[in-house]
RNA sequence: GGGCGGUUAGCUCAGCUGGUCAGAGCACCUGCUUUACACGCAGGGGGUCGGGGGUUCGAGCCCCUCACCGCCCA
């Protein structure tokens, strides 16, 4: 049935009417889903699992467009795609929006205790878990939403239980007393990549220690209070200024402890006084120093925050008020020497916020030197890309100077350690239970990024060799953000190869960040968030999609509205474009390359270029330049000159001659819908329906193809030359005030290849332009690129072209001049290739016979 | 402290291997109720491509250097 009609009123594209209609079609029609049983070579994408605590914002935003694009694309090529979704429990980030709950009950979870909050977390979980992948719907992502998995679905944690297993049977996962990055209000260890640095403006204190045998030793430090804690003073080897003090016993001052003076290559003989005071248990450099030493490890400070019973006068005070005390004591005693500003990197967790706390405690870690080498030479290979192929530096920079990682988190939410202790202190690793009574499982839980390490394997239900793993594993491309190369993409590399037979992925596109349009950090807190969603209200899926593929690049982008409302109005004009086709089109006209008349074939080689053009850039993803190749060509080609070109056809009564602009029309508007679904895929599915004989939805039909469309440079150049006399009109009447349709004659001249002269049709359509042999007496114009002048009767406009041609004029003589200068450079005629050589030289004569015409024209217009 | 990226029209950005590359969108100005679209059409103004130096016949594009902005790592 022809519901042509139907587009009668619809003057507008109205994105909110129509895209939650489009998606229940692509729902309703199966679209979605995967099936490994599918022919076709598979293609697959894991969604970098959002926090189940989530909601949408400009990040998932584009890096979900990007996806879908990618998705869609390779769909419509054949591929039997998979988009896997899913959401991370992101364990400390949802254990605190949860006891933030609590709170507002007046409740910790101290006060539930672990079971009941554990099943708290999962009751809200459930409640709420899903919101952003439904938020992703909006957006118009086709990914198999019948497959959202969870990092604590019973199967996949059951898979980070074996794989713990595995680690510790090959020795790699172990148990340590390390100093580690303490967050004190969150009360666990975080690893080094969860601290965030930034610089403090602190005060660096110079302390002396007497040394025995007389003299003294001046240290500096910026934590006067970890002093309590002090095992040692160490001097480089060189330093002439120490040397006689080495072996020699100093006392730390506030605690009156005896400590030997030390050498060791670490210390900084230009910071400071040269002497460091060495608290391996505050202090991750004096920590491998003392260890290395065999020195003691004291702590002042416990994992509450507060002072030890080290020093039993001083316990329980916390860390500040020890400081402020340490400062005190040391001046009253003269122990202080100096005090000089200083500002510094110093840790922070990223989660809460704290200063991170260097603390000694028993944990687990991973050593990563095996896992690392063989991801690192997948990389090298080439076997794993970046894009762009800088961020493999990134990578590769952390892997080759990978330290062990802290897994172990004294948290309540997430995989608990598949690690048993007996009532003796000893512990079997293992996935269950083991046989008797008084086993208890640790109380530690692992990092969350140890399970969405698995996220490319263990969503599709490995260790079970399941058809999906085996159709979908290795994955293709992954999209993702740059901050999370090291935490997360390396470490699906590294457990991919050493437990899911190889690399999960192919391709790494890493996607812009997108900064505020102050160029400030996009975020809720500082108020300089944009909601995605309100975008797509306000100016529809497509035109967010369109608007942020554009914004993207190889680097940070600003956000920038306008780019959006660009996508608005592309929308818009491809909707009104094709009413316009589709309400004045033959009925009978069917899609077909009908290249009748130079107009046809020149917007049929367009179409061939844009798709060649689109396909490449996709394939490269060069995601802005796609975008603004199909802005191109669908405004300014099809619809500013094309459509402009057959309107006259289409209402006229030349019957092949609106048909074969009909079907014309009708077929670059078929490909381009086509070509352009992956950008905005609304738009284009609901416009699709109104073409004749469609089976199905334009998501499933083929992406169009540049073969078979007739390439037709003779003709493309043909409407070029009129599109240069069109617009050369344009700016004649517009300078002589004469009205957009004032009828201009034109004389050839310089129309070599008879190009004007064939199309004096079109030129007369587009730009009421007549050619005539003989000119009309009165003033005269010729167009820019040669080819032809144009004469207008009326002496009395010979005043308004005058400033015209003068300044034309002007430019005509410039150009010349700059094109004579390069030639008169004897080292430039010598040295250039000959063909720019005889470039310059056809630009200098064409512009020196312009302005001689020019001059002549003036001249015959009189006056002075 | 080490590294990476950026600095092009009022704004947000393109400019691939150095030679019509000085561009786009928005904003601005001037005309248009031209029977697809005023979320429109046509025309126009506006930038010594961050500063300085260098290589080259020729440099936003290559090299050096300085300044500023952003990010990553320690």
């Amino acid at each position: 049935m022809d519901r042509r009609a139907e587009l009668e009123g619809r003057t507008r594209y109205e994105a909110a009417e129509v895209e939650g209609r489009i998606f229940a079609g692509w729902r309703d029609d199966g679209l979605f889903d995967a099936d490994p049983a599918i022919p076709g070579e598979p293609f697959c994408i894991q969604l970098p699992p959002p926090n189940v605590t989530g909601s949408l914002h400009m990040g998932h935003a584009l890096n979900g467009t990007v996806q879908d694009l990618l998705i869609r694309w390779r769909r419509m090529e054949g591929r039997n795609v998979l988009w896997q979704p899913g959401t991370d429990h992101a364990g400390i980030a949802t254990q605190m929006v949860v006891e933030r709950e609590l709170a507002k009950e007046g409740l910790s979870r101290h006060d539930l205790g672990r079971d009941a909050f554990v099943e708290r977390v999962w009751a809200w979980k459930e409640q709420t878990g899903s919101t952003i992948i439904e938020q992703y719907k909006r957006l118009g992502a086709s990914m198999d939403y019948g497959r959202e998995r969870f990092t604590m679905d019973a199967d996949y944690a059951r898979a980070v239980q074996d794989v713990f297993v595995a680690l510790h049977a090959k020795g790699w996962i172990y148990r340590d007393e390390y100093l580690v990055n303490w967050s004190v209000p969150l009360a666990t260890a975080i690893s080094d990549l969860e601290v965030e640095h930034r610089d403090v403006d602190d005060a660096l204190y110079e302390v002396a220690y007497p040394v025995e045998g007389g003299g003294e030793i001046v240290i500096a430090t910026v934590r006067p209070v970890t002093i309590l804690a002090d095992v040692a003073i160490a001097v480089h080897p060189d330093d002439e200024r120490y040397r006689d003090l080495v072996g020699r016993m100093a006392t730390v001052p506030l605690v009156g402890r005896q400590v030997p003076v030390i050498a060791d290559e670490r210390v900084e003989i230009g910071f400071g006084t040269g002497a460091l005071k060495i608290t391996p248990g505050h202090d991750p450099t004096d920590f491998e120093i003392g260890r290395d030493h065999g020195l003691e490890t004291l702590s002042a400070i416990g994992l509450d925050g507060r002072l030890t019973d080290l020093v039993p006068e001083w316990e329980g005070l916390d860390a500040e008020e020890g400081h402020a005390r340490a400062v005190e004591r040391l001046r009253e005693t003269g122990a202080l020497r100096a005090e000089h500003p200083y500002r510094h990197s110093v840790g922070f967790c990223s989660r809460s916020g704290a200063r991170i706390e260097p603390l000694v405690s028993l944990q687990w870690f991973c050593r990563m030197d095996e896992l690392a080498a063989p991801a690192i030479d997948v990389v090298k290979s080439g076997q794993v890309r970046f894009h762009p192929e800088r961020m493999a530096k990134i990578y590769l920079d952390w892997m080759e100077a990978i330290r062990p990682w802290c897994v172990s988190r004294q948290l309540w939410w997430g995989h608990r350690l598949p690690v048993w202790f007996a009532p003796d202190g000893s512990y079997v690793v293992q996935v269950d239970r083991p046989e008797g009574d008084g086993w208890e499982q640790s109380t530690d839980v692992l990092d969350t990024w140890f399970s969405s390490a698995l996220w490319p394997y263990a969503t599709l239900g490995w260790p079970e060799r399941t058809p999906s793993l085996e159709r979908w594993y290795p994955g293709n491309v992954l999209v993702t953000g740059r901050d999370i190369i090291n935490l997360w993409v390396a470490r699906m590399i590294m457990t991919g190869i050493e437990f899911a037979g190889g690399i999960p992925f192919t391709d790494v596109y890493i996607n812009s960040t997108i900064q505020a349009a102050d160029g400030r950090r996009m975020s809720k807190s500082l108020g300089t968030g944009v909601d995605p969603l309100e975008l797509i209200d306000r100016y529809g899926a497509d035109a967010t999609r369109y608007g942020l593929l554009k914004m993207c690049s190889t680097q940070d982008v600003r956000f920038a509205e306008g780019m959006i409302d660009e996508g608005r109005g592309l929308a818009n004009k491809l909707f009104n474009a094709t009413r316009l086709v589709l309400l004045n089109a033959d009925p009978e006209a069917r899609p077909a390359p009908n290249g009748l008349e130079a107009a046809d074939r020149w917007i049929l080689d367009r179409l061939a270029a844009t798709i060649a053009e689109v396909t490449a850039d996709f394939a490269a993803y060069r995601f802005s330049q796609a975008t603004k190749a199909l802005y191109a060509f669908v405004w300014n080609e099809f619809c500013d000159w094309y459509l402009e070109a057959i309107k006259a056809r289409l209402y006229g009564d030349d019957a092949a001659s609106k048909r074969a602009a009909s079907e014309t029309a009708l077929l670059v508007i078929e490909r381009t819908l086509a070509l352009l679904h992956p950008v905005m895929p609304f738009v284009t599915e609901e416009l699709w329906a109104y073409l004749p004989e469609r089976a199905g939805p334009l998501a499933r039909a083929p992406f169009p193809s540049a073969d078979g469309l007739p390439r037709d440079p003779v003709a493309a150049a043909a409407v070029d030359a009129v599109i240069e006399a069109v617009q050369g009109a344009r700016r004649l009447r517009q300078d002589a005030d004469l009205g957009p349709r004032h009828p201009l004659s034109a004389v050839l001249a310089g129309d070599d290849d008879g190009a004007l002269a064939a199309e004096r049709a079109l030129l007369d359509a587009l730009g009421a332009i007549t050619l005539v042999v003989q000119p009309e007496p009165g003033p005269a114009v010729p167009l820019p690129a040669g080819r032809a002048t144009l004469h207008v009767q009326g002496a009395e406009l010979a005043d308004k072209l005058r400033g015209r041609l003068e300044r034309r004029l002007a430019e005509a003589r410039a150009e010349q001049a700059k094109a004579q200068g390069k030639l008169g450079n004897a080292k430039f005629v010598e040295r250039a290739p000959a063909e720019v050589v005889a470039e310059e030289r056809e630009r200098a004569e064409r512009f020196g016979r312009d302005a001689a015409e020019l001059e002549a024209q003036l001249a015959a217009l009189g006056g002075d």
